[in-house]
DNA sequence: GTATCGCGATACGGTAGCGTATAGAGCCGG
DNA sequence: CCGGCTCTATACGCTACCGTATCGCGATAC
């Protein structure tokens, strides 16, 4: 390992691994290229994020990783960051866009209880590994902005502040249970027609008054 | 392996690690005993479940452990089909004591949101492990039973059967995520002050009408 | 009191992954 | 065209765990 370069900032905030593989034009894989590949890993479970897996889904040997990476934990914690930023910034600011605040806190609650929201890789690192130690204090922060962002919107809808936090609470519990059901009870929410009527139920009793 | 023996039923439907050493004026360990440690272990995620490490922690070496387990799986199997029958019959039979169905449903909004239910078991097992192949199948039966049993509650409240499976899919997704929380969100309900707060307010939004 | 049954100790070979070391291959600037 | 930089291939020793095989001990059971 030395650690040493940064190529041009980065490409698309999120590239399949095709795309790392044919990118080989340039000279080798990039400490970017390996992390991208990791968070991908990652929708298999934490534990299926190995260093000679990962080099052999990229096609190579695990020769280079240690080029860019300390070792298995230091890349688990590259492949984390890059999810916590898209976890967080992401849906926020795409909801920032609209003006009221009602409307908003309906686009959220549609958004994220529709489709299975970053798909794969929210359920299973949510869902899935979240009482590993290396992903807890990542999931923690995560889940406080998230927490604290449907506070923000809810006292915008004029509720008090202990009002506004238990029903935070309980709209993102719903949410990550609803993400538990896509493993547990993948049955449950299978036709468009049930998802859609669950929807439009939750969005009535998460809305206050 | 030989797997021949099966002591008197079972004792305790629960027995603590220590119970399981002490009791060892028997001659040796029974297939519960392991299946209970096994248990036990679950509560720090399914891969902390390797054959030796269950010997070390029951002081012995895993000589015996293949006396009445085929592999690794079958106890594992064996193991959660323990906490299958626990996490069904147990708090559902509790239930149904209560006569009156809104009664019924308050009680268990309450029973389940207060304490976390089964405790660090549960936790592991829903929030923690449900990606993991092998906890799959189990844990699709235990929600399915569950949800059945929150259908069949709703209903007796006078619900359609459509809405009350709505209602129930909201109740159980918001009851795993409340969980999750447990992992993901340690201080949002760390004072039993704010978990009071927290269950009034879902068992009142968890109520229809 | 001896035989057998129920279980534990020990030892073995095998696999998968880790992290290290080292020797290049290919492009890059000079 | 040559030295250096970036990255890969290969090989190695180490650890943890698996499942198997075999021996032996202590407790009943007779």
């Amino acid at each position: 390992m030395r650690r040493t370069t940064s190529r041009p900032p980065e490409p698309t905030p999120f590239r399949s691994l095709e795309d790392i593989r044919k990118r080989n034009r340039g000279p080798g894989l990039s400490a970017e290229d390996w992390a991208d590949a990791a968070l991908w890993s990652l929708a298999d479970g934490v534990e299926a994020l190995s260093v000679e897996r990962l080099a052999r889904s990229l096609g190579v040997t695990k020769g280079g990783f240690y080029w860019h990476f300390k070792d298995r934990a230091d890349v688990l914690q590259a492949a984390l960051a890059r999810w916590e930023q898209l976890a967080t910034t992401d849906t926020i600011q795409r909801l920032e866009a609209l003006p009221e605040p009602r409307e908003r806190l309906r686009q959220l609650l549609a958004l994220t209880f529709e489709a299975g929201p970053h798909g794969k890789i929210e359920v299973a690192i949510v869902a899935g590994a979240a009482a590993d130690p290396r992903i807890q204090p990542v999931l923690a922060r995560v889940s406080q902005r998230r927490i604290d962002y449907l506070v923000k919107l809810y006292r915008a809808l004029g509720l008090p502040a202990r009002e506004a936090r238990n029903w935070a609470l309980q709209a993102y519990s719903t949410y990550v249970g609803r993400l538990h059901l896509a493993i547990a009870s993948p049955e449950a929410l299978s036709s468009s027609r049930a998802r859609a009527d669950f929807v439009q139920h939750v969005a009535r009793t998460l809305m206050p008054k």
